[in-house]
DNA sequence: GTTTTTTCTTGATCCAGGTCAAATCAGGAG
DNA sequence: CTCCTGATTTGACCTGGATCAAGAAAAAAC
């Protein structure tokens, strides 16, 4: 076994106080000795690969799942056949939170790429939060922002045009890979056009007409899932400035 | 002061252990030594009417409020004037869930009919909930709900036809009432039809023709903003059958 | 390497539902 | 009761994006 691989296979057992991601994780806000007990309960898996599942729809729900890297998607699958895709999950953010009502899983979560994943056994977790109020509010902050994403998404999916959907989808992407060191203005997709279009309640047609377009107005450049963002405060631009037809009207 | 309007003040003051929602309020599941602690730091505070806000959004987060009789409804103002209505809340419904990840309103509340509702502020619950585990856990599946919610809703507008959306929304508000002990056949509208569309993503005039249409088929009887079911199986129906272009092709 | 499969792109056409316009109706103010 | 305002309905028309069809380009399988 050489050297590399050792040291690879360390820095997917990292401990929480030395993960890169704390500070957008759960860890998020708690006191050393916190985290440490913290750390007791995660489980760190082998990595997963593409096409691996991390859990399905319907399976009994026993942990919460935490991308620590790679990316993930989630979906609810629909009756006949179809798929609903919910998110992308990029690393430090937080899977299964939907399972908690149930005890069950409401939706499936499918591996993007190659990726590491921190499993907490919730009902640890449940306890620990108890004992640790900084952990219970952040508990509780967590499951807040997960409403509050879901809400633009609602406001995305209510109101917007194809063009500032993708816009959005885009802008989102660039600030959550910044927030985690990579570059904002240069990455690669590991979703397919498919699943894009389904996240965003569009064609796959649209999809691609689309970054067409926007490659020819000059906003970026894309080679298949490699993105390229040229003009970001455009991008930024289509996502509010269009989408308009209510002010107009009576709406007070 | 006559008998009938003492009578009527108890019961919008009532506790929660007298309360005919704590089997679907956050009272659920708790020891009833638990409930009279939850009781104490719950206000009651006198009826609102039609139009008057619970809270704005931007405005600082003090405390959750809780529909007790009435209805409310919660929209996200839109920068150019319009907004996204994201919900309509019966009795028993808990609303400003959002709003715990900043301290801050994400969306507005606003009174649809003349309503009671209970108010608990949020500092005190998290202690409360830190000392009765049953009292976390109920928090965290409300919240967790919440987000499934949410999840059925991006399914709605990302995925459903016009005729799909407003059938699911008459049979979620057919149930609801039910639930509460309201008639799941008969109820009134607190909405306006504006509203409706703007909850499901179409235009006043689509949800106006839908209507039309439903009652011409004999699903429904619709005067105005009563709202009489007659087939409930063939709005159910109409739910799930149609909304199939995904399965025909490559989905694996 | 070659073949097969899948993904992505592009063009052509179509339609659900949005937009515009106008009439009707209900409720509130006076 | 009458006027006024806003809500609802209905009809006519239009368009954004879906659907259909066909290549092109990767990627996967062999």
């Amino acid at each position: 076994m050489s050297d590399r691989s050792v040291i690879s296979l360390e820095n997917i057992k990292v401990a929480c106080k030395n993960c890169s991601l704390a500070s957008l994780c759960l860890p998020m806000g708690l006191a050393p000795d916190d985290v440490e007990r913290l750390d007791d309960i995660v489980k760190r898996n082998r990595p997963l690969h593409r096409g691996d599942h991390l859990f399905r729809a319907g399976e009994h729900f026993k942990a919460l799942y935490i991308v620590k890297t790679g990316s993930v998607k989630t979906y609810a699958p629909v009756e006949d056949g179809g798929e609903q895709v919910l998110g992308f999950h990029l690393p430090g953010e937080i899977i299964g939170l939907d399972a908690i009502q149930f005890e069950q899983h409401g939706c499936s979560a499918k591996i993007l790429e190659t990726s590491a994943v921190c499993e907490v056994p919730f009902d640890r977790l449940e306890e620990l939060s108890s004992a640790i109020p900084s952990l219970q509010r952040q508990m509780y902050k967590l499951l807040s922002k997960e409403i509050g994403h879901d809400t633009e998404m609602l406001l995305l999916l209510g109101k917007k045009s194809a063009e500032e959907r993708l816009a959005a989808f885009l802008i989102s992407l660039s600030e959550r890979f910044k927030r985690r060191g990579f570059s904002a203005k240069d990455f690669y997709l590991s979703m397919s056009r498919h699943e894009i279009g389904n996240y965003l309640g569009l064609a796959v047609e649209t999809v691609s007409r689309l970054f067409t377009r926007f490659q020819e107005e000059g906003l970026l450049n894309v080679e298949r899932k490699h993105i390229e963002l040229i003009d970001l405060a455009a991008l930024r631009t289509i996502i509010s400035s269009n989408g308009n037809t209510e002010s107009r009207h009576h709406c007070r």
